[in-house]
DNA sequence: TAGAGTATAGAACGAACGTTCGGTCGTATG
DNA sequence: CATACGACCGAACGTTCGTTCTATACTCTA
């Protein structure tokens, strides 16, 4: 996942079309820790000022970085929203999945979930409200993906809602229930 | 009061310092419509674009006038946005206050406030949207004043739970009740 | 009808924006 | 040692931003 994760930054990096993937050893770590680091910086000025809001040279100032280094790591601005925006639901998806390895029983799966999304959302105040705030920036390609991300964490939500409907022999709107959950 | 946000309006227009208030008769009307229709025009870009990212020159097209045009009317863009958030503010206070004269009956004047709080925030998505997701934009003394407009909204709401606490002889903390009405 | 004052617009301003170009430096590989 | 490549930067590009200057039409009042 970390090689796909590399790729696809890459992909979308400066150097474009002629895909220069790291040969050297250690390299790919390197430069992922580095995106890292910097995504880390950028939600957090995002956080603070907004997408719109926030300039590149405010991302160079945050991350120690000049200008034109931000964009050996990012093609653009837009794409460096996608790349906070998919790495923070990935990340919640993943500790989702790993959560639900634990357990069959339907009421603990939907309790699961919820202190899943309450430990990440509290954690990540930051990202979150990047992910909340900046919701329809992204156009095209780059905003349908997160949005399918996004409904695929809502499906699966809503699963488990449904398992523990028929589990406990309950009536009551899923739709609503998950709905609520979320606020 | 009409006039007060006239005066409030033009002390902040393009004459500045030498404020110049209109004398002519039907005048001031004239002024205060032009500004309302463009106040409703900007709400719904600064909705869809987010404040950031709408331009003056987006609101120039929206409203069907110049950019230089504008700026007879408002100082700043800045400006523009404190009024658009004053002017919302300010009508659902005026008619929570009209409502509220209607009862003395605790339970009631709690009931008024929750249909006012709805029944103005579904007739006006728009404007509430602007009001919530540019919550934190404005600064200084600009942004303080909208803060204390706000605050004062929740201390009239705060009131009423409590008189009906006191009324009802019950107990439960005001805070979480009232907090939990906005959401 | 002359004149004052309001309403509006075209064109331009400097600043800031996202982005790119050309280059230097360090380092691992041949 | 040579050289090729990744990491990074200063300076500039063209564009768009918010704002202002100047001028012209309109509309009441005297």
């Amino acid at each position: 996942m970390a090689t796909a994760a590399a790729i696809a930054v890459r992909s979308g990096s400066r150097r474009g079309k002629a895909v220069s993937l790291p040969t050297r050893n250690g390299s790919r770590e390197r430069f992922d820790r580095r995106v890292e680091k910097i995504l880390a910086h950028a939600t957090a000025v995002f956080c603070e000022k907004g997408y719109e809001g926030a300039s590149m040279r405010d991302l160079s100032r945050a991350t120690g970085m000049s200008l034109a280094g931000l964009y050996h790591y990012f093609a653009s601005k837009e794409r460096l929203l996608y790349l906070i925006q998919k790495h923070t639901f990935s990340t919640i998806l993943e500790k989702l999945r790993q959560r639900l390895e634990d357990t069959n029983d339907a009421e603990q799966r939907v309790r699961a979930f919820i202190e899943n999304h309450l430990e990440y959302f509290l954690a990540n105040r930051q990202a979150m409200k990047v992910l909340s705030h900046e919701d329809e920036v992204l156009k095209n390609s780059l905003g349908n993906e997160i949005r399918a991300i996004k409904r695929e964490y809502y499906r699966i939500c809503l699963g488990l809602v449904e398992d523990l409907k028929r589990a406990k022999s309950v009536e009551f709107s899923s739709r609503i229930a998950v709905l609520s959950l979320f606020g």
